[in-house]
DNA sequence: CGCCTATTTGATCTGATTCAAACAATGTGG
DNA sequence: CCACATTGTTTGAATCAGATCAAATAGGCG
């Protein structure tokens, strides 16, 4: 249904320059002080648009620079040998979903792009420069690294002890609440340029049961999804329906 | 069978000072400076013996310390709304599964005891103090995050993709290979003190389903497991029955 | 118009769960 | 030292949530 048609744009919010999206995002987890804000929109970046369903970064690579998402929404995924998919993370503007290969040489995991992107590349050596003048940033991204994991939990929590429409309710919580907190949501609607076959590999799910269930939400009136927007209709009905509990995403600071 | 008898003591390695576990994690993972060294051993820490199965940090905790693993075996894990526990993570001597909490103020899950053990606790103060002191060590921290992260994020394909069968065999493949890692093996043997239930609340299956599945890999001449001791009888066969590829775990460097 | 991708529906199958009970090993108190 | 309780493992039978297979429908787009 056209979800290949969502523009780059991902509702409100047009970044003048890349770095303004990273800046919005550490922001969003801690003050900044006025020369770390500086220091981050002085880092060196290249941009460059990309269009839907593109391999940014592939398992197996040695990157020699991470990617920041703009704008659109990229995934983390890995395939089994017996080639079915697991997506581990969307990504959404002021991520830099690949930040671990700073640290792990060879990427256990691809990166690619589920909607069109606007993406940044930025050098180690510029992030590596940056994180020596401000110190304080690399326990923010560490911090990041660390609210990563525990939304991987959760993620793991769902995929191996809750059933099907539990994990579908709550993976709409969620992506609503981090859009929230990035200021990507209008009223109870927020972007998720996703196909139901990306949801089905992200919740360990066949598509034919994603979209069984998806009708369950619809019918009992909780959601609303088309033309890649969310429609929150009953926030506490799918809190409910999905054990929502935001803790683990961290957002108090 | 009597895996509560295993002792506190977890196969050679018999540590003097608790700094000790941790200075030997840190080593497996780069090298460390005499003055590092040195900064690790005289950090502050206050050992202490537990019994299994006891809860050490609860969910919605919010700590002023860390634990240390000096010996012995550690799960991290959450319950469902409906009482499904899920663990993620089992953590063996060296270990600080709850680093988190120096960055992150309240516990989103649980950490707890699966065997005897011998914890250490390290005061935030005391951390953060070496952390400043020692800012590399920063970058040692951070790697460890993200290489916990890679491991989750195999869990969820595990969990998520793999049937029954290739999800146990990966999984001894994984608990075999850290264990080497840090020492802590003996030619094909390893130590892994864990209950049937407490196996399946990792992968996501019901403990009856685990018991089935581990007598396949038992016939297929596979693995041993009793007593509390794994052995891997044949190490090719049950890394292919696992699909196992250790590159996720990092250990290279 | 015709192609491609995404969604939807129906029918069937199956890996894994659940329930229930037996069995085995260890530890405990009298 | 035995009777008994406790915890963990094993087995069998019934059931089910979700997968798979197959095909129809529906938009968007060149």
């Amino acid at each position: 249904m056209g979800r290949r048609t969502a523009p780059v744009q991902t509702m409100n919010h047009p970044f003048r320059a890349p770095n303004d999206a990273l800046i919005a995002k550490l922001e969003s987890v801690a003050d900044l002080t006025a020369r770390e804000r500086e220091a981050l929109a002085a880092l060196p970046m290249r941009a460059q648009d990309v269009r839907a369903d593109q391999d940014i970064v592939r398992e197996g690579d040695r990157p020699s620079q991470c990617c920041l998402v703009v704008e659109g929404f990229a995934c983390r995924f890995k395939f089994t040998e017996k080639g079915k998919r697991q997506i581990f993370a969307f990504h959404t503007p002021g991520d830099v979903p690949d930040l671990l290969s700073l640290h792990l040489r060879t990427m256990d995991h691809s990166l690619g792009t589920v909607s069109p992107c606007r993406l940044a590349f930025i050098q180690h050596e510029h992030l590596r420069a940056l994180l020596r003048e401000q110190p304080r940033l690399v326990d923010l991204f560490w911090r990041d690294t660390l609210i990563d994991g525990s939304i991987f939990r959760e993620w793991m929590l769902g995929i191996g002890r809750r059933d099907a429409r539990t994990r579908l309710a709550h993976f709409f919580c969620e992506m609503f609440a981090r859009l929230e907190a990035v200021g990507r949501t209008d009223g109870g609607r927020a972007p998720l340029p996703l196909t139901q076959t990306e949801i089905a590999d992200a919740l360990g799910l066949s598509t034919v049961h994603i979209n069984r269930v998806l009708q369950e939400l619809r019918r009992d009136g909780l959601v609303a999804w088309e033309d890649a927007v969310l429609t929150v209709l009953d926030p506490a009905g799918l809190a409910q329906a999905g054990e929502f509990d935001p803790v683990y995403l961290h957002q108090d600071r």
